[in-house]
RNA sequence: GUGGGAUUAGCUCAGUUGGUUAGAGCACUAGUUUGUGGCACUGGGGGUCGCGAGUUCGAAUCUCGUAUCCCACCCCA
């Protein structure tokens, strides 16, 4: 039997309802935010992902599905979202355009990873991306933006929040902490030294409860910030407190993705594992320039699907459609040529063999139907039809003519 | 990539120190008077015990390899 690849699964029956009422849900609140759908392709020109997420990150160290084309090109199946999104954005020439674009997107990603409860190696991401606005509300509407859709789906959740400062304030707290690290270089993890040669802030959330005591007299990045960013990390958390957002500020939170900076926000649930984060997202004002576009602010986030499917509070599914059956085998084609009729306004289940009464109506309970008409001889005789409410048990008899 | 656990019917799982024809519940299917409810009862189908080797008179059971899933690490959504 051949099996599907390690980390690749098939999502169909209940996980394709909650998928799709994920997506349905998502989209609606996006929507309501002003973001607008965009379609990237899976697979793009591998330097692109070096470039924005940057090759001291595993993702892209480790974890790409990468190979040459029939036509030479190094290509790779992407690992998360906004790379392509950034990229389509400066092909169009939106940054020239100016003014605030903002996009949101659904679709299979890609990492080469062990997998495990909560990680694949194909998996869905739901993102947004808004570009143009350089205001700080912007971020704190899209961490609304994420409590509205998370709520909306009954999804519990706890917000960690964190700053990461910028070009002002970023590599002069960088240098203070590599130097604080490096004269206990003898005392940290082997991750750890490999962090601080690769990317030092990442030192910041090792698990190692030596390291932590070790960092716990670092310097901090919220104690390092400029003025603006400073401020900026203040005003988000007046406008999420003003909203009722609860966050917990998170000194060690750490983005896996080069292009952060500022606004660096992680939410985590507690019901699914050790792969915690439910979505994560910032901001990201340089990409856009570094990607050869014209300087752009920008902010955005990603959701993982599969992690929030198991969270999801469905909605209780309600009685819906018709369920005719035949009584005996001279009424089938009656009964197909109604069920072809009805079909075209509602769902309708049937059965292809004649059955009686409670055989019928067990089909109609499995298939959750709202109505049921059973035809037989009485109802060739009298070319009229009983329709019976499955809810409120009524009966209406109604000519077959005017079903 | 590193370390650990698991894999038996469509699903959830039993299966004795290695010993006849591998079981249960749910699900499926048929019947229990061919016209009013989900129930109940009685049958039936369904397994290369993940796959491949090895040990043995004999393997679901022991050994090795391998695949997949799960857990932890790494990392991330």
């Amino acid at each position: 039997m051949i099996q599907s690849l390690r980390g690749m699964n098939d999502i169909l029956s209940e996980d394709y309802k909650r998928f799709t009422y994920f997506i349905d849900v998502a989209t609606k609140v996006a929507t309501r935010y002003g973001f607008h759908f965009i379609e990237t392709p899976l697979l793009e020109e591998t330097a692109l992902f070096k470039r924005s997420v940057g090759e001291s990150s595993d993702i892209v160290g480790k974890e790409m599905y990468q190979f040459i084309d029939k036509g030479d090109n190094d290509v790779c199946l992407r690992p998360e979202g906004t790379a392509g999104v950034v990229r389509a954005f400066i092909q169009k020439k939106l940054d020239r355009a100016g003014g605030v674009h903002r996009f949101f997107y659904h679709g299979a990603m890609f990492r080469y990873e062990r997998p495990q409860k909560g990680r694949l190696r194909q998996f869905h991401q739901f993102g947004c991306e808004s570009f143009g606005v350089d205001s700080v509300y912007e971020d704190a509407s899209m961490i609304m933006m994420v409590s509205d859709i998370l709520n909306e789906l009954g999804i519990g959740y706890r917000l960690q929040l964190n700053s990461l400062g910028d070009n002002n304030c970023m590599p002069s707290y960088h240098e203070n902490l590599v130097s604080f690290v490096q004269s206990s270089k003898e005392a940290i993890c082997d991750d750890c030294v490999r962090r601080l040669a690769i990317n030092p802030i990442r030192v910041l959330d090792c698990k190692n409860d030596r390291c932590q005591f070790i960092y716990k007299d670092a310097p901090k990045l919220i104690d390092n910030l400029c003025k603006d960013c400073d401020s900026d990390f203040e005003k988000l958390k007046n406008i999420l407190d003003a909203n009722g957002i609860n966050y917990e500020v998170d000194t060690n939170l750490v983005r896996g993705l080069d292009y952060y900076s500022k606004t660096a926000f992680e939410f985590v649930s507690d019901n699914i594992g050790s792969q915690s984060a439910i979505a994560g997202g910032g901001r990201y004002d340089r990409l856009v320039e570094f990607l050869d576009g014209k300087a752009t602010p920008a902010v955005g986030f990603a959701m993982g699907i599969e992690r929030l499917m198991e969270l999801i509070v469905m909605p209780e599914v309600k009685r819906d459609g018709y369920y005719i059956g035949a009584m005996d085998d001279e009424a089938l084609e009656l009964t197909l040529s109604l069920v072809h009729k009805k079909r075209k306004t509602d769902r309708v289940a049937t059965d292809y063999k004649a059955k009686n009464f409670k055989n019928h109506m067990k089909n109609a309970d499995k298939a959750n139907a709202k109505y049921f008409c059973m035809i037989g001889s009485n109802e060739i005789k009298s070319g009229e039809i009983i329709i019976k409410d499955l809810e409120d048990k009524s009966e209406t008899t109604v000519k077959i003519e005017n079903f």
